[in-house]
DNA sequence: TGAACGTATGAACAAATGCTCATACAAAAG
DNA sequence: CTTTTGTATGAGCATTTGTTCATACGTTCA
């Protein structure tokens, strides 16, 4: 047997088994239109609801639906301003990985 | 009224709509733990369907269906080699995605 | 205090997803 | 040829996901 070499790989894989669960559920919050999309609003500029939902052709409800999930992820974080709440990104972590996804998109 | 800087962006996502969806559409690929695994792997070593579902706790069968899906989007491509079928990544993006997502993991 | 506005939340539902099972296909070995 | 081995594929199913609707909450303003 000459395989060692893969079976060193598929160690180290079942070794680190909950860090790729970590990575695909990081990677899962990508995986949609509507919070890339917000996701890349706010590498622009902070933002409250409204905002959002102005541009995404989904109602408050589910701006609002979304935004919890990428708070409990800690990609966004909140403020209070009056009436509004502002949404904003945590850290750069965001951008770089839209910069990386989108260098493969433009092939 | 000042947030022509907001409307700007609002109308720049809603113009480039497609490519968010591209980009979401991408991201979903790497949003399944199976998935991130097999690609993990393949930045390792090219691997045949046999190897992979060895250290994956999923019948054949699913290995081959998520194998179908990269490769029908383009992240692995194939050869045959006797009985085998070998996959391997088609270019670097794949690694160079799965090491940003893993910077955000590490904090 | 009460009405208005912006946001959050829970229920319900349709669509998408990932798996298994059974089976088909393709190359190799006998 | 027949059998075996490795892989692909379709059907079926349970779970997850993203949305809407209705409604509740919290702040502001009259």
């Amino acid at each position: 047997m000459e395989n060692s070499a893969i079976s060193k790989i598929q160690d180290a894989i079942t070794r680190n088994s909950e860090i790729f669960e970590s990575l695909a559920q990081l990677y899962k919050l990508f995986g949609d239109a509507s919070r890339v999309k917000i996701l890349v609003a706010l590498t622009q500029s902070e933002m409250c609801v409204s905002e959002i939902s102005e541009f995404l052709s989904i109602t408050q409800s589910a701006v609002s639906h979304q935004l919890r999930i990428l708070k409990t992820s800690n990609l966004v974080k909140t403020r209070r301003e009056g009436k509004n709440i502002i949404y904003s990104l945590t850290d750069n972590h965001v951008r770089t990985i839209i910069d990386c996804g989108m260098e493969h998109i433009s092939e």
